[in-house]
DNA sequence: CACAACAAAAATTTATAGATTTTTATGAAA
DNA sequence: TTTCATAAAAATCTATAAATTTTTGTTGTG
């Protein structure tokens, strides 16, 4: 055997084969993550360790490390022996992550804007770009989710506090916009038809660019709290059931 | 047999057998987490699962599970495929935490005000009174750490913010303050001789029950910003061998 | 001196065994 | 007959141990 030409092979081999090259666990947890956020895994339903096992086609300990990841990402709730389930979801609960989240993120915009860079606005510029050019839907005539709108959308609103100069803050705002992305997604009427979001998007970025904080602010807020408004309109999604006893968890 | 007794026999016995009753894995979390914020496992010091195993008396499932929580708590890094480590410290990280923490309880502290009612107060005066007749250090001459005043400081500065109506921001904080704790427990100087802490907590409440936010705002970031005054003083706790790349992880 | 092949150590994963909880069925009392 | 309590069974979560894969350190060769 040729020494020198068996390790170049395995090299390139190596190099091929894992594409994002991580861990299962990993990739369990993206996996996983989707089917939650997107809602194929419904609020409150038991997450069995066979059942997942076998839909992921994985083993337990993977398993195990994904869901401990997405129970402090406030997704998997974890009862303690009696396993986990998909976090529940309440219009209370809604309503003070939406309420947080303008706190924080107020917060988060008005320090970003004071540190503010020629670099950070144009970022925030094309940001806005970007995400104004993606179709909010993939279909024209009903409401089809878009996955790269999603995905724009998010480094969008991440650039607006990204500036701010505290990791730990951006991140605990990241886990806030999972949480109420859930929401979002939950909801019927994903459409908002009657909204134009773009323009609240503009709109926010014009106001930042000018300098204008107490301007930004209320845009933003009230960005918020009406796609908040909006799903709280939805009767479908909070089961009826129990709605007297609608308080947070 | 008598039924009956039989039944309340076993009864009592289940509920004295398993004392705190919890599942391994949040046991070893506690008493990882303990070590951890002790500085007793150093910084950036590899955690082997063997010595883990060993050190905690348990198996490996367990402990990843702890290590995972521990890692969304900031406490421990995890690199993929390379195992866990202690979450290492720098200067600039602690000049970010304190930042960031400033802000939100200022945030958190203003909203608690804002939703003030009698048994709130009650219970900043009670955390207050409570924490002031507990001795700092249980070692007149020298310092040694009193546990019980270190647990009531926590419950007196969870009680500022405990009336802002968030859960999430409330937990977010708690993050905070346990990250900030390992570095005060990690710096040699734990006693701060030259300061008045008492006083200061004194002075917060008295600004907090007099309904000024301004005041109790300013005295809390004062609080914060002169501990890590402190820390950031100590020659000793910051690895001097790569002073210059102390960059934030 | 650099690079590749080998060997050892360590992390991750699979598989198996042990506990605990929930369910179901049986029997006694109202 | 209905209801409650008890006991057994089933299901499921938790933990241990073994196997696999990956990484790291060492040695030898070009």
């Amino acid at each position: 055997m040729i020494p020198g030409l068996k390790h170049v092979d395995t090299t390139s081999l190596e190099l091929a084969s894992p594409p994002p090259s991580s861990t299962q666990a990993s990739t369990v947890y993206d996996r996983l993550r989707e089917d939650l956020l997107s809602g194929r895994l419904e609020p409150s339903r038991k997450l069995q360790m066979r059942f997942l096992t076998e839909l992921y086609q994985t083993g337990q300990t993977p398993l195990r490390e994904a869901l401990n990841r997405l129970t402090a990402d406030g997704l998997v709730e974890c009862r303690e022996q009696r396993g986990f389930y998909v976090a529940d979801i309440s219009r209370s609960e809604l309503a003070e992550l939406t309420k947080t989240r303008c706190w924080v993120e107020s917060l988060a915009l008005r320090e970003s804007m004071a540190a503010s860079t020629p670099q950070w606005e144009e970022q925030l510029l094309l940001a806005q770009h970007r995400l104004g050019r993606t179709p909010r839907s993939l279909n024209a005539e009903h409401f089809e989710d878009n996955p790269e709108w999603e995905r724009l959308h998010r480094v969008y609103h991440r650039t607006l506090i990204g500036n701010c100069g505290s990791q730990s803050l951006i991140a605990f705002c990241g886990q806030l916009a999972d949480q109420l992305y859930r929401y979002r997604r939950l909801s019927i009427r994903k459409a908002f038809p009657s909204r134009h979001v773009t323009d609240e998007h503009q709109a926010i970025m014009t106001a930042v660019l000018s300098g204008d904080a107490d301007h930004a602010v209320d845009l933003l807020t009230a960005h918020y709290r009406q796609t908040a408004e909006v799903i709280l309109q939805d009767k479908q999604i909070f089961s009826e059931l129990h709605e007297g006893e609608d308080a947070a968890s």
